[in-house]
RNA sequence: GGCCCCAUCGUCUAACGGUUAGGACGCCGGCUUCUCAAGCCGUUAAUCGGAGUUCGAUUCUCCGUGGGGUCACCA
């Protein structure tokens, strides 16, 4: 018999990484067992479910890579249901209840006589469950013939799907053994259960959107990749029994096993997920990641141009930046500043943050230089001057095919400045070049904002501390 | 509260009676370095408590304690 698994989300909100955890786990044992995955939305509360909500599962879904074999909607089956129900009536494991609610609404509902007694199910992770389920009484499985409720729809939905495996989350481990009893009196083979530990936030209780769980689109959104987020859900809650950590779809496919699915909740560590996905982007190719980085790149650039845009107008990268976008001449520098970027981002977010914060800008505009700043740790500004002279000399006399690559750059001046001591060469030099007192090595700001702009920012730092030399 | 489940570093976890209780994230420190980042190395840190069983308990049993789940005409 072959392994048929769904995912059943309902769509009344926006479902969070432990509910698509769920779904992870599901897929996982579908795809080792080449077995079936069905996607099946339980949309039966009709108050409730919304498109845009399924919508956001479709999504979510496709992102993750998770892809399903076939779909269904409860709420296109209403006449199996219908039917269910009324074999139930038929053959007295159901009956109409004429009720009045506390709202003091009245309705037939319809209930489901409880045999009562002991239901024992052997969980895939947790072993056997026992339950008496005498105490649940006679209870309902539909408002009326055209309003199944859930344990009444998914237990046919299961059952007419030929599903052998129900994977979610152990907060349905209560529902089971009435499940169980409808799917008796029906007649269905019962499949096996596998109830996952509960995804747990920060706060140790229940993953939940009420209590500031995101969505998976908003990881998304914020720069996450899919196989980071499909490899940390994987392993919140499950481990290989190895010390691998980074699995690909395909490593997790094949590694997947329930007994090493653990007992008790877990809590989602975005710390850890950022860890994930900064290990993905180092593993990217250079293409990949500058088809990642650049939009958002070249968006929060846009965004920060009101705050280039002074410089632009008297630097040699001035071209077209009224026109509002960034320039070609940025664009370029851009390209060249993936390799800085790729080394300080977990997300692309943090990339929009830094470039927010002007963390990027001496890239695009030259620095409001603090003359006091330039001279390294006690140097003179004479000496200060003397070297960043010495420096321009060197430069000049270079060729200009030396200054695409920061290990050249660096040949150029290296010895000088180990002879004359790095600090008081590279510092005023790169504090000239970017008006930080945290950057990248000169040699590599060099090589992306290039020679012309190095020499003229060497010298205005030089021109500032003539300058101020003269004046004290 | 009833019922059910769970319990190893702050977090995710390994150990399936015998280990200096291992790994990862984070934190901290060092190396490298003009600064930052990265990288490399390292430190700190745990078996909830109490009884048993056993030559020996993280591991098995019981009792506490703590945490979680669930108790709808939601799913």
């Amino acid at each position: 018999m072959s392994v048929i698994t769904r995912f059943a989300p309902s769509p009344t909100g926006l479902l969070h990484g432990g509910n698509y955890r769920t779904a992870v786990f599901a897929y996982l044992f579908a795809r080792q067992q080449k077995g079936h995955f069905i996607l099946r939305i339980e949309d039966t509360d009709k108050a409730r479910s919304k498109p845009e909500y399924e919508a956001n599962i479709l999504e979510s879904l496709q992102w993750l890579g998770i892809d399903w074999d076939s779909f269904a909607r409860q709420s296109d089956r209403l006449a199996q249901h219908q039917a269910a129900v009324k074999r139930l009536i038929d053959s007295d494991h159901a009956y109409l209840s004429h009720e009045t609610s506390a709202e003091g609404k009245e309705s037939d509902l319809i209930r489901f006589r409880n045999p009562g007694g002991v239901i024992t199910f052997d969980d895939l992770v947790r072993g056997p469950i026992n339950t008496d389920v005498t105490d649940l009484g006679d209870f309902i499985i539909a408002r009326n013939i055209d309003e199944p409720l859930f344990h009444l729809a998914v237990v046919v939905d299961d059952g007419e799907m030929s599903v052998t495996h129900i994977v979610r989350g152990d907060d349905h481990i209560a529902n089971t053994p009435r499940q169980i009893l409808i799917q008796r009196a029906l007649g269905f083979t019962e499949p096996r259960y596998a109830h996952l530990p509960i995804v747990l936030g920060p706060d140790r209780a229940k993953l939940s959107k009420r209590r500031g769980a995101k969505a998976l689109t908003e990881y998304r959104d914020a720069g996450y990749l899919p196989e980071s987020m499909l490899n940390f859900l994987a392993l919140i809650g499950w481990n290989p029994g190895t010390e691998q950590e980074i699995f690909s779809k395909d490593q997790l496919v094949e590694a997947f096993n329930f007994s090493g699915i653990q007992h008790h909740g877990a809590i989602f560590n975005e710390e850890k997920l950022r860890w994930f996905n900064r290990e993905y982007l180092l593993r990217m190719t250079t293409d990949d990641f500058s088809t990642y980085t650049m939009p958002v790149l070249k968006e929060a650039l846009t965004e920060r141009l009101p705050a280039l845009a002074f410089s632009h107008a008297e630097t040699s990268m001035k071209e077209g930046a009224a026109a509002g976008g960034i320039t070609d001449m940025d664009a370029t520098i851009a390209q060249k500043l993936l390799p800085v970027i790729r080394e300080r981002i977990s997300t692309s977010n943090d990339l929009r943050t830094m470039v927010g914060e002007g963390e990027l800008d001496y890239y695009f505009k030259k620095p409001i230089l603090d003359v006091t700043k330039i001279p390294f740790k006690g140097g003179s500004p004479t000496d200060t001057v003397k070297h960043l002279q010495h420096v321009k000399e060197t430069f000049v006399k270079s060729s200009q095919d030396q200054f695409k690559d920061p290990e050249n750059i660096k040949s150029l001046i290296w010895d000088y400045a180990t002879e004359i001591g790095r600090g008081a060469v590279l510092w005023p030099l790169r504090f000239a070049l970017t008006g930080a007192e945290r950057s990248p090595d000169p040699f590599t700001v060099i090589s992306i904002i290039g020679l012309t702009e190095t020499l003229a920012r060497i010298k205005v730092a030089h021109n500032l501390l003539e300058a101020s030399g003269l004046s004290t």
